[in-house]
DNA sequence: GTCTATAACCCGATAGAC
DNA sequence: GTCTATCGGGTTATAGAC
């Protein structure tokens, strides 16, 4: 071989310039959305021609399909209060650092059909696994709307940019969070059962 | 007067195929959000031309303009229980036939900056008012993340259509959410310490 | 492997005939 | 008031030169 570091081979410099126009395009269908991202903005972007774009991935469709492949950032299963934890610590995780293929995805999947599809995909087992750890006979109910609240709060805080939520630090997000979830998790009555409020 | 019925006036014939084209378009663009919704397709639908749309309205930004336009759905200002309520009486309200327009504008959102405003406009007095009623110092916090969660909840039962969020009744969701609403609301402590679950 | 040129098809918006 | 024709722009995707 050839000295390495001066010289990169073919297969090399190729997968770097692929690993360029799948960073350029993240970032783009992140913040612009499926629609409104162009081959052409994401080769200016990655610093090639638009035709290369094309020969390397075919179709736009397969670039966002690479482009937004999630990491099935999976929860182990368990007690209910680990599930629980688990699902806090996973929403933390992507409330520090904006997880750009997550976003790409998220703000794709209302316009792309493979956006939801792909989304759905990723959510359907940690439903199932919230699903499991819920010892109700509503748990389905009680595991999509943990979930709702999950990416209600990405949304906000990342898509929508509204409120506080934008700029509050995680730590406090998943502290307020945790009774709620805890809350929907167990099934528990909450403490003020004195009050159930029939009046408007 | 000639018979009105039989022969409508022009101005009237003219507020009828307005409002053809409204909704039409509110209903386009509910399904398929700002970007993906062209005049051409409104007009097919409204059973007009497409030159007439934009005589109507002028430009496309316009006709969502009109076409999505938001009833302010206010709450009234109260205790912290009473806003609690008021807010969760607002969501059921919005969990049985979510009206056409409310869905334009939260599936153009994310794609299209003046749906963005239009909700986000829509959002901060209810936020003001929420935040007003709560008693801690991080209220403002906890007003974004009641209403993250409402929003989120609407995402995924009429967009994403994940889980079973789609097809539970409101009245279903609204007991799951309430003592939610109410620990965010009221700032008072999980009974969480002594670890009161039956089981593990 | 890279890039230029262009085909083929959409769109929003405009101008003008009837 | 309604519609046809078209302009000027955008897009994805293809064909081919270097």
């Amino acid at each position: 071989m050839t000295d390495p570091s001066a010289r990169p081979t073919r297969a090399q410099q190729r997968r770097q310039t692929e690993e360029n126009i799948l960073a350029a395009a993240r970032q783009m269908f992140a913040e612009l959305g499926y629609d409104r991202t162009t081959i052409r903005a994401v080769a200016k972007v990655a610093g090639v021609d638009a035709g290369l774009v094309m020969h390397y991935f075919g179709t736009k469709d397969e670039l966002f399909s690479r482009a937004a492949t999630l990491p099935a950032d999976e929860l182990p299963g368990g007690t209910t209060e680990q599930v629980t934890e688990a699902l806090l610590a996973s929403l933390a995780k992507r409330l520090d650092g904006e997880p750009v293929a997550s976003l790409a995805v998220l703000r794709s999947m209302l316009t792309n059909t493979d956006a939801a599809d792909r989304y759905r995909a990723a959510a359907e087992p940690q439903l199932s696994q919230i699903t499991a750890a819920i010892p109700t006979a509503d748990a389905e109910l009680r595991a999509s709307l943990l979930s709702a609240i999950v990416h209600g709060v990405i949304i906000e805080r990342y898509l929508l940019r509204l409120g506080r939520l934008a700029d509050a630090s995680p730590d406090q997000i998943i502290e307020l969070l945790r009774p709620c979830f805890r809350i929907l998790a167990t099934a528990q009555t909450p403490p003020s059962t004195s009050q159930p409020v029939t009046d408007g």
